[in-house]
DNA sequence: AGCATATGCAACGTTTATGTTGCACGATTT
DNA sequence: AAATCGTGCAACATAAACGTTGCATATGCT
């Protein structure tokens, strides 16, 4: 099954801030945090970290749950995967792409749709 | 060797947009295209469209060439590389904690610094 | 009850993205 | 040389992203 176009632009989108990438990176390595303790050590208010943490849940990177008064964040491995699987598309067509133009090279039997 | 997160969040953030991921892929599957090509079909105008490639080329997803009055556009899949490492990265990462979390679960000798 | 902790919410201000229009310029074609 | 094609560049407008401050509210601890 091909990827969903439609869903990875928003999730790259996502993960495309430093701040954000942290997170992640934070929650990966250490578990489920709650939104002060991913606070501790950025330099960005803990504000701006549920903002950030938010926009990772749209995207379905992270999830969420009350625990007690803390609102606990943890990691959602499957969107990551709809992600990779999207890159893994694209390097995959680009690699037929690139035979097709190497074969198209080597014979001069050029079919018109082919660029350059 | 572990990815460098400051690069990574720029690839990511210019793989955020459906246009340029459209893009990527016309070039992906077709190979070098020149701007105009690339601008046709889709709703923005040239303009607009160069600046998408604009930005895809600073964080070398693309390369350009001059081919007469034509500039030809196309795809370099290093990048593309470095992306789908960091998402590897952060994955195997998370399988980590998650093994991690889970002996953590079975042992009742809790480390300080986990959460929960 | 009283106090500290963990968050949410709303109002702002600033910067960056995205898109458009209009026009100039060099390369190709006729 | 003249017309056409492919681009670049600059000026603008709008919208979204990001971060801050100030204050309200609920939960947990003493």
């Amino acid at each position: 099954m091909s990827p969903k176009r439609s869903s990875a632009a928003p999730v790259f989108a996502a993960l495309g801030d430093d701040t954000r990438l942290g997170l992640l990176r934070r929650l990966s390595a250490e578990g489920p945090l709650s939104i002060t303790r991913l606070s501790e050590g950025k330099r960005v208010t803990r504000q701006a970290i549920t903002r950030h943490l938010d926009a990772l849940g749209r995207v379905g990177l992270v999830r969420d749950e009350w625990r007690g008064r803390e609102r606990v964040f943890a990691l959602d491995a499957k969107r990551l995967e709809i992600a990779r699987q999207y890159l893994d598309h694209v390097a995959a067509q680009w690699d037929a792409a690139a035979a097709r133009l190497k074969a198209f090279v080597e014979s001069p039997k050029a079919p018109k749709g082919t660029a350059l």
